[in-house]
DNA sequence: TAAATTTGTTAGTATAATAAACAAACTAAT
DNA sequence: ATTAGTTTGTTTATTATACTAACAAATTTA
């Protein structure tokens, strides 16, 4: 039985991540500012630091400027205890990166997929985690965890419910990867991952109330509420690529009609071009690089072709801007390549079209880290993850 | 400064917070009882009774039944401790009610809204607060809140911004009502008011992830996440009314076009009927009551009407299932009033159209209050104001 | 050189939960 | 009727942890 009640441990708990956090967001700091920063006495915050310094969770780095007295001693966030895995599975490629406790990554590992089957697919995920885990530098805790974004429905249970791009249904992804290197894995939807990602590390910093797009093949939205992902019932939550926005509109494979993925995805994109029969180009070549590069030139029709993508993506963020009344809007996954032939499309029609009030002190931004928003967005939920428990594990004897 | 710091007082409180609940939910209920279910210690359990004893929150109710021992003591919640307000102030009525600490409604106001100006509104609406007060028994804390449900956009300051079908813009309603009375008021946006109170007396009683659909002139949504109220970056989230469900379609008063009530709100219904130049229906008599007469003697277009709303009921509430994969949604306001004619056509169009493991475990249900939802809404979340601030308030000196 | 200031530690105190013992009130078995 | 066992609620002692206040060390400033 999780118990919900309040006793000592718990306020001790609190008391340490605060302090451990502060030291982690406002290194380099001393003991007597962290007292005043957030208001716990000064013997307690030492007691506290202490026990942080036990843990090798931060360490001391000698005496600072001093202020007109006693020169304080310098505390920092120690980087380097222990490394985590970020794994961003897409659709015919896998990226997965080495981070230290901060997010920073150590080491990146591509690999190109051909196929998609799952026993293909899960023997090269198993090597590059592998290759990982051997790139990994020593350190007290070793590696942290592994999280994973996958393209489809994940449940609660770290369960793939369905990846329609990849093939896959009902494959319990989450234990087997357990299984195989015995340390705690984290499955998350793409877009989730790169929603907190950009969060953390990206263009969405400094806000608490974000909604990630994930354009790509299809689109995902990754919903970040006060500060935390937020999942729904099953963990399901996010689907938006699959709002109608045209009743009775093309048909969709989810087995609707009208969705927003069928006229403001990558998918979308590519179908229309085509329909404009291009000369020169083949199923082969055609891509998103190739029609930036046209446009890039001067094509009218393609560059046509990106702003009314461009209106559709601006239809389904005005819906989710009235629906949520967000801070921020991030724009990430493979259609930001676009990001200049797109952003003006989407601003205008937000512009028009969203409610004033809701406009107001809003941002719409693109992502930051781009093409490693997922794998770091993972990264850092395992890191979190491992410092809640180092703290409430650690004073547990 | 807000201490974010955890001490001795977040503990009782966040324990006493948890008898009371305990002694809100499940009483009748002993000490010991209390002591099992929760996991506190039977001492701790025992003092803090005492404390909500003094309180006068709870009461002693003499011995119940053994189980093989001493008789225990039953304790009760204290219903009668005090007396909330709660207002829904609709477009042309005023309704108001006087509920005890449990909800439960003890007397209840009507008032016919003919004008719409905020001068003479705001004085009926007095009018009708006064009556509640002087209506309410004699009690240990009184009026304890005034809760005030508005359609229109409302800030996190309690001014209405703007209330579209009222004519209303920029009013500081809250510090207005607050002045008047000296007592703690709450405005909030109707569709909110509403969601919470079938969340806690209504259908939503078993959920913590609710949409509560406002079906009314327009249509707002009231997002309810983890049991609480989703507000959004300034309050304004839920206008879900204004998703667009149709590109380029018909055009909307809030400066865009295609949004979801315009095809699926009681105005929709009211407009789509008088296309149909019934006889003998002038535009005084139109009404819903009407038309559900008209469809309750097998008029086929008012049915066909009643059915095509329904679909497009189903085509916004598919997008926001997607979106947000919530356990339950609850259609609420004057729509359900055409429940019989309603519930099959949107039941089959979320069949057909909404993702399959988002249906799965979902719960669609018409609202069980209805006219009433809304005011006990702002009632209890008064009511919850107040306990909270006694549990801390009270044990601080 | 002395006074003031800042930092970090320590000793004692306060608060609140817990464990354990206990008394009172009751049931059930003999 | 007597006795044993059970349940309830209180009390006492213990424990964990934050807080207050005093203090020493280190440093700047007058």
């Amino acid at each position: 039985m999780k118990t919900l009640t309040g006793n000592q441990q718990l306020v001790k708990q609190i008391n340490k991540t605060l302090v451990l956090e502060t030291i982690l967001h406002e290194a380099p700091i001393s003991r007597a500012d962290i007292s005043q920063k957030v208001g716990l006495n000064k013997g307690t915050v030492s007691s506290l630091v202490n026990e942080l310094l036990e843990d090798q969770l931060i360490y001391e780095s000698g005496p600072g400027q001093s202020s007109g007295g006693r020169r304080p001693v310098i505390l920092l966030f120690n980087d380097k205890a222990g490394f985590s895995i970020g794994i961003d599975l897409g659709v015919n490629y896998i990226l997965g990166v080495l981070t230290d406790l901060r997010g920073n990554i150590i080491v990146e590992v591509n690999k190109k997929l051909t196929v998609r089957s799952y026993e293909v697919v899960i023997e090269i995920l198993q090597s590059v985690i592998s290759d990982l885990i051997n790139a990994a530098p020593q350190s007290h805790y070793g590696i942290v965890g592994i999280g994973i974004g996958v393209p489809g429905l994940v449940n609660n249970h770290g369960e793939v419910l369905v990846a329609p791009n990849l093939g896959w249904k009902n494959i319990n992804l989450r234990e087997e990867i357990e299984n195989c290197f015995d340390i705690p894995v984290l499955i998350e939807n793409e877009a989730n991952a790169g929603a907190y990602g950009e969060k953390l590390y990206g263009a969405g910093k400094e806000n608490d109330n974000i909604l990630y797009i994930s354009a790509g093949i299809g689109i995902g939205v990754g919903i970040i509420l006060n500060g935390k992902l937020f999942y729904g019932m099953n963990g399901f939550s996010g689907e938006a690529g699959h709002m109608i926005v045209q009743v009775n509109g093309k048909d969709c494979t989810c087995g609707s009609s009208g969705c927003w993925e069928l006229y403001a995805s990558e998918k979308a994109l590519l179908e229309e071009a085509r329909k404009l029969k291009l000369t020169g180009i083949t199923e082969e070549t055609l891509s998103i690089e190739l029609l930036l590069e046209l446009a890039n030139s001067g094509n009218e029709d393609i560059i046509n072709l990106f702003h009314s993508i461009g209106m559709y993506l601006g239809v389904g963020i005005n819906n989710i801007i009235n629906i949520f009344n967000p801070e921020q809007v991030i724009i990430g996954n493979r259609l930001t390549m676009a990001k200049d032939w797109l952003e003006k499309s989407i601003e205008k029609f937000i512009k028009n079209h969203t409610m004033k009030y809701h406009q107001k002190d809003l941002i719409i931004s693109f992502s930051k880290h781009a093409y490693y928003s997922a794998a770091i967005g993972v990264s850092a939920q395992m890191i979190d993850q491992f410092l809640n428990n180092a703290v409430s594990i650690l004073d547990a004897q």
